[in-house]
DNA sequence: CAGGATTTGTGCGTATGTATA
DNA sequence: ATATACATACGCACAAATCCT
């Protein structure tokens, strides 16, 4: 009885849950790892210990580690063998190569979807681009990190291109990182004092993006490609250049 | 004695050696695991059952699982919760989205490293060319395709941009899943009947492609990068189609 | 620079959930 | 519907390496 139920009974009859979560334990404590990452409450340089883990997760220290390797994998932990393992970090070089390597993917990316875009496009992307100005309104910076990415994940999801998606997942969850090591410098300092004038700077420049993004000419997308990641960059590295690297990054 | 020693003895009065490895078993699983996949030892849609793996190589399960799950996160098994781990396939559509993506990169890389070319990245590239060519000439498929990757990697290497290096490692073992793939159905067919003929107008495609990389006109080594890569398609996507995809794929 | 504390890396037995024949 | 094979997960133990005092 107190045990899930399997979807057997006739599904007509029921309303719409989100979709069982398949997910094994190991996929849970990744997402919330993840989760406490990009979200900025595990700060870069934080050592993870695989025995306090296991007993705060309260499950065993297997599983954790599977879960670790997996943020590791996708580039969110270092780890030094035997010595542990780290939140990840980036220093100004890597975030600059990040953006410049997104830029040239958002215009691989908007040159294969343009000739396709429809009106499901046009809806969706403007939805997507009218919440994330809600949440910048509203001075949620967490929550404006995610709008965000959400926000640019649009095109590489509708483009198609499974194998473009995954790499730009990657990159994303970089990108993710990159604003919340920003984020912890900015935090109670610019962005309070200077808040109105980042939002409106903020939301102009997304609208440019947007409006060329719906409209007809690519060459003007893709120089707006440039322009909106140049600022997002150098937004970035007044931030990072100053913090040093917690500690020194291992290769593998 | 018998242990490896620690690199911290003078390092001047030695030769140099590959970065004494701090693999640990793991790593070493995974290794060997990819070199099996990725020669074709192991084919396509075999399923990995960790305790004959964990027999087999002699260590536990927890390690055989740790190394399945990286090569999982790098796209070359597949994983269903509670069913199994199988070698990854790939279909015509991701085929052809692999090579799209890396053409796309691959301009990118050669935009960034033109400038910085100088006498080494001439010498490195047309070693690793001439030595590709010896490898072809010789007919050795297995080592043709390691040969091709290595040649086709330098550019990547010397841009000197290790996140799109990053990029480039993760979809060059999808190319390289897709030669062996492509390696399976022409085995004993199509390359022994018509080996000449093939060999021959490969190297000469690769002249081409080499030539412009060394020459001083860019924009002809970015239309020589499509045409190299829309070849390269082609010829796997004729071995691609017929070969149906052995168990359907999991995105997760 | 020694040595102990800490943490990771690894092995193994076992129990349970899930898929598949 | 049952049974079997296997993945998933837990717990403990010990070895090995790093870090720190």
């Amino acid at each position: 009885m107190s045990q899930v139920r399997k979807a057997k009974a006739k599904a007509a009859d029921l309303p719409q849950f989100d979709a069982v979560l398949p997910m094994t334990r190991r996929a849970q404590i990744a997402e919330t790892l993840r989760n406490s990452i990009l979200s900025g409450r595990l700060a870069p340089g934080t050592q993870l210990v695989e025995s306090k883990l296991a007993t705060r997760f309260g499950v065993s220290r297997g599983s954790i580690r599977e879960a670790i390797w997996e943020l590791i994998d996708r580039g969110l932990l270092v780890n030094r063998p035997y010595a542990g393992t780290f939140v990840a970090s980036l220093d100004a070089k890597t975030t600059a190569e990040v953006f410049s390597l997104r830029c040239a993917l958002e215009r691989y990316c908007f040159a294969e979807l343009w000739p396709k875009r429809d009106e499901t496009f046009r809806k969706e992307f403007t939805q997507r681009y009218s919440s994330l100005v809600k949440t910048v309104r509203a001075r949620k910076y967490f929550d404006t990190i995610e709008a965000e990415l959400h926000f640019h994940s649009y095109p590489y999801e509708f483009c198609g291109n499974q194998t473009l998606l995954d790499v730009w997942h990657q990159l994303s969850q970089k990108i993710q990182l990159s604003f919340v090591i920003c984020q912890a410098v900015e935090r109670g300092v610019e962005f309070k004092s200077d808040g109105d004038r980042y939002t409106k700077s903020f939301v102009a420049n997304t609208g440019r993006y947007i409006d060329a993004a719906l409209g007809d000419d690519l060459d003007k997308m893709l120089r707006e490609i440039d322009r909106h990641l140049e600022l997002g960059l150098i937004a970035v590295m007044r931030q990072t250049d100053p913090l040093p690297t917690p500690r020194r990054k291992n290769g593998r």
